[in-house]
DNA sequence: GCGCTCATGTAATTGGTTACATGATTTG
DNA sequence: CAAATCATGTAACCAATTACATGAGCGC
């Protein structure tokens, strides 16, 4: 059920399209919460029915027509009452880190070169996350109050992503170190 | 269809009963990977059928019996083949960082006992998995090599709860602050 | 001509949580 | 005497992914 908050957060902020949501969900806000279009659209039809949001079609000519969504004070005050709330705990499923605890248990060299391809990407994420946060920080100069708790995560997003970059930096040397001083052995 | 490499890889290492693998997901390695004991058991089953694993009854006099559970070769296989594939991104659910995200669209200085609560908890995490680490590290001197992949998963869970704590310690500052000088600007 | 972006939706399936069910033993 | 621990399982439900479906315009 927390779907439909995350989405009437954004259009808090923004008035959006579902097409837009989904990207939302794939970058900025998407180390903390994703969802897919499948999941985006009927939801959105059932904020709709429940009167939180509502739609304007906007017709377009060289592109498929689209759907604007706004929300509604009715929305906005049942996000007010849902950000009071006590949280959940966060769930993680990182498959990396799955089979980086397991491969002791078969053989300690495997997998290096998977290890080596997700660096390369936790180093773009890093780049990213930095020109998202400057990005924000411009877009919103004067209205601090209003995204302060959006900076507040964002830093979170920052931090985490160079933590992982370190993480697999370390990661890749020591499985290295490992793989050569076994070679080493051998011969 | 990750879920019975996560137990494949617990079974590599120890034999366990559905009951103290539901209790590694709960704990230990429950920051990359968690499930239930609902999904633990038909799993378990699943696997016994296709020789992945088998079982043997311990009857206990004053505690239910149990089933003990033992890797297979083909298990072991199956594993290893796993372990060398590309891994899928990760997913993260943080309820937590969704409500902060919100705030500012909202009210800022909303919810700031819940993050202090979970700062709280946050302290204890990093003293948890600073305990875990020299534990299992005494537990299996001698053995770093098969251990190593468990040791850099560990590091991985270990820096995690401190950035998070880290992070709520400055949150729980900042909207401290925020709220107080809201505060000084209305008197 | 091939693949990408824009744009919205539904259907089928898998993954995961909550709740139901049972019951002896130990600890506070 | 109430609550937690040990121990296994099933059923109902909700959440999420993958696949199906359509179609115009744009850049290479």
């Amino acid at each position: 059920m927390s779907l439909r908050y995350a989405i009437l957060g954004l259009l808090a902020r923004e008035r959006l399209t579902g097409y837009d949501l989904t990207k939302r969900f794939d970058t900025s806000i998407g180390f903390f919460w994703s969802a897919k279009h499948s999941q985006i659209y009927p939801e959105l039809a059932a904020l709709t029915k429940e009167n939180m949001v509502t739609f304007e079609v906007v017709t377009q000519t060289s592109k498929p027509n689209k759907k604007v969504y706004t929300i509604t004070d009715e929305g906005r005050s049942e996000l007010a009452r849902w950000v009071a709330e006590p949280a959940d705990k966060r769930t993680v499923k990182d498959p990396l880190m799955l089979r980086t605890w397991a491969i002791g248990a078969v053989d300690p060299t495997l997998g290096l070169e998977h290890l080596k391809a997700s660096l390369a990407e936790a180093e773009k994420r890093c780049v990213y996350f930095a020109q998202l946060e400057t990005e924000v920080r411009q877009a919103t100069e004067g209205h601090e109050d209003e995204w302060h708790g959006a900076f507040l995560a964002l830093r979170m997003g920052t931090t985490q992503a160079s933590m992982y970059r370190d993480w697999l930096r370390w990661a890749v040397a020591e499985l290295t170190q490992a793989k050569s001083s076994a070679a080493a052995a051998k011969a």
